[in-house]
DNA sequence: CGAAAATTTTACCATTTGGTAAATACACGA
DNA sequence: TCGTGTATTTACCAAATGGTAAAATTTTCG
């Protein structure tokens, strides 16, 4: 028997698994699944294609297994946002959160735009199993906290798409956002100050009804 | 002599180049760059492949091609920001511009989307040239009227980047977006709401100080 | 019309790429 | 240390892909 996939993975399974999917989400990350290809994926491991396949059902397995794992990691915050905790205080922390992830993981960050971006061939399945049912739920909480007056009257799907799109473009648009801003240190903590400014604006009760 | 280059382009010189160009969009805002073909394109535009070579150079003329064609579009909404007029009205008329350059042009936005994302490795300098000298100009409109007191003092260059992140995430992260949405005829107008509130609600003067 | 130029097609080619078969080297428990 | 299953390499292959040469066709214009 060979056959990886079946009973406990030895020692050196687990390392080169480990391995293989760490170089691979380098390698889709920066060029995408169609662009990138098995011999970078392998060099960039430190193995022979052949080997990689070994592990591997081949690359969409690989693509896939990275997809997937990547799922938890990312629905993370905002599972942790609690219904029963402050409401400025939760929504401003998933803020940071997000923040936060973005910043330290930027590859997973990348990987899962262009997943997005080109219409989530892979992913999905996931997106209405595993991310609507939280977003939903979220969303109830967020109508919740409106209903009982605790924040302003807005709406709780576009704020949370908002505080995505604000938070995940210092990954993915990386590129651009170096181009425009001078390389300073004090950088992560002007965007986490602005976005700050931004939300807990947004979430003051005294807000005024929408014209137009 | 051939060379579609030089001279001035024919009817159906012009009429073929576009219809090239419009398939070429469609196929690199879905795969990005590798991840499209000659073969696609050329289906796409109703062609053969060679035809398509007789008018571009190859793969990269055509993508560069779109690219800074791209460039100026995306650019212009920036530039009526009109440093004479309300800041307020300024603004907010900015984000909506954005807002519905996104919901008209999903393919262009996801092209430049995929090619950031990806690092810009064929618009980098495009972005040094074009973009920055323009983006500066803005930020240091805005900060003008910041100093005048005429809205809240907030980070000009972040504000930026989350006006763009906001309103281009509608076209680029449509296929997460539309998982989440049911759909409705309102979607649209809801979102320009959530911006509009979003935005204004930071715009205004009485914003607190940061802190942490 | 008729010839020259522009356009399009047909038939290719070289390279890249995902993937496989089989032989070889290695690890590890008895 | 030996033997067995695990891991890795070597040597390939078929399909896809970007691109070209040259013949054939169509358009343009005097």
């Amino acid at each position: 028997m060979s056959e990886v996939v079946s009973k406990k993975p030895s020692r050196i399974q687990r390392r080169n698994r480990r391995v293989i999917l760490d170089a691979a989400l380098n390698i889709f990350a920066q060029h995408g699944f169609r662009g990138a290809t098995l011999d970078q994926i392998a060099t960039e491991a430190g193995l022979s294609k052949p080997n990689i396949l070994y592990y591997f059902q081949g690359k969409e397995d690989i693509h896939v297994s990275l997809l997937s794992q990547l799922m938890e990691t990312w629905l993370d915050p905002l599972v942790e946002l609690d219904p029963y905790g402050d409401p400025q205080t939760e929504i401003l922390d998933y803020v940071q959160r997000k923040l936060d992830m973005a910043r330290d993981l930027p590859r997973e960050s990348r990987l899962f735009a262009g997943e997005i971006l080109q219409g989530a061939p892979y992913m999905g399945p996931h997106l209405e199993s595993d991310l609507k049912p939280l977003f939903d739920e979220k969303c109830a909480v967020i109508s919740g906290w409106i209903d009982q007056g605790k924040i302003a009257a807005l709406d709780p799907q576009h704020l949370i798409f908002s505080i995505w799109a604000t938070t995940q473009h210092y990954a993915d648009f990386e590129a651009q956002v170096s181009v425009l801003l001078e390389k300073e240190a004090a950088n992560r903590q002007r965007a986490s100050n602005h976005l700050r400014a931004l939300f807990s604006a947004l979430l003051r009760p005294q807000s005024p009804p929408p014209s137009s």
